[in-house]
DNA sequence: CTATCAAATGATAATAATTATCAAAAAGCA
DNA sequence: TGCTTTTTGATAATTATTATCATTTGATAG
């Protein structure tokens, strides 16, 4: 694993609670996961692992550019491998599904954003709201 | 206003402290505000008034379409009057100024959005972070 | 291998944002 | 005016997040 250097290479350690949330948001097709479904999952191979840890490595494996940090409107923020692929999500107001969208070019819409003012873009959070295949075929729903 | 209208169709009153919130919104450049910032400029109006009736009336307001919540990244939301024109936001990360943004096209995002998956996407939320052109000219910053 | 020191953790308290409750006040109407 | 429903303000309860601090862990020097 890359992050590995990416940590030490900093100074900070590759401990085995770290490992684990790594392992966490690399499991289950790397999804956006929140920190309370990280917490769970992190919980099944460290019963007791404090909140507070789960916190402090999110923190810091988004300050690393190891991990992405995604809002999906609801109350809690989400988190997500940087893959180093642009990307962002489709979330299904119905199940709740989230796939992700790799249709966003970010140097495009930079340009746009240049063309009605003088704003230099670095960042953007984007996240599409609807209903999914699923949800609209009557034969398989969920 | 056609607030009032909206709301009465609904069986929803115009009270005083509903119409000091539009105006609240509504001042200031229509600059998107978070509930802190809402509930301290109506306050000058309403001495005493209840956070929670901001609250209340932020969720109400967003339910008829009259106002829209923002995500500006930072923890709390943020909430405009919805002019009926889809625009999104600059936020400054030097100064923390907000512009709006008017340069995208929902439908053309939605249709690239199907051209990839079979996602009906019937909302979206787009915040774009960078420096604005006050920070990045020497001579006039602030 | 053991002593040493900085980094990391877990437990817990403290903040901060948001939501839920409920009795009192206000508004609309007979 | 009296009745009914809505709305409000005060307050408690939740929830997410951050801060503290004593203890543990990991790396390293001797
Ligand atoms: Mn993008
Ligand atoms: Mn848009
Ligand atoms: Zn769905
Ligand atoms: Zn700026």
């Amino acid at each position: 694993m890359d992050a590995e250097r990416r940590l030490r290479s900093r100074g900070y350690r590759l401990t085995p609670q770290r490992r684990a949330v790594l392992e966490a948001l690399a499991g289950e097709g790397g999804r956006p996961l929140d920190t309370s479904q990280i917490h769970k999952r992190v919980s099944r191979e460290f019963p007791g692992i404090g909140l507070a840890t789960v916190y402090r490595t999110l923190e810091l494996l988004v300050e690393l550019g190891i991990a992405l940090p995604v809002h999906l409107h609801e109350g809690s923020r989400h988190y997500e491998l940087n893959t180093g692929e642009h990307r962002h999500h489709l979330v299904c107001l119905s199940c709740g599904e989230v796939q992700p969208f790799r249709g966003c070019d970010p140097g495009e819409l930079a340009e746009r954003v240049r063309d009605e003012s003088d704003f230099l873009v670095t960042s953007h959070c984007l996240s599409l709201f609807g209903i999914c295949g699923s949800c609209r075929s009557p034969g398989r729903g969920r």
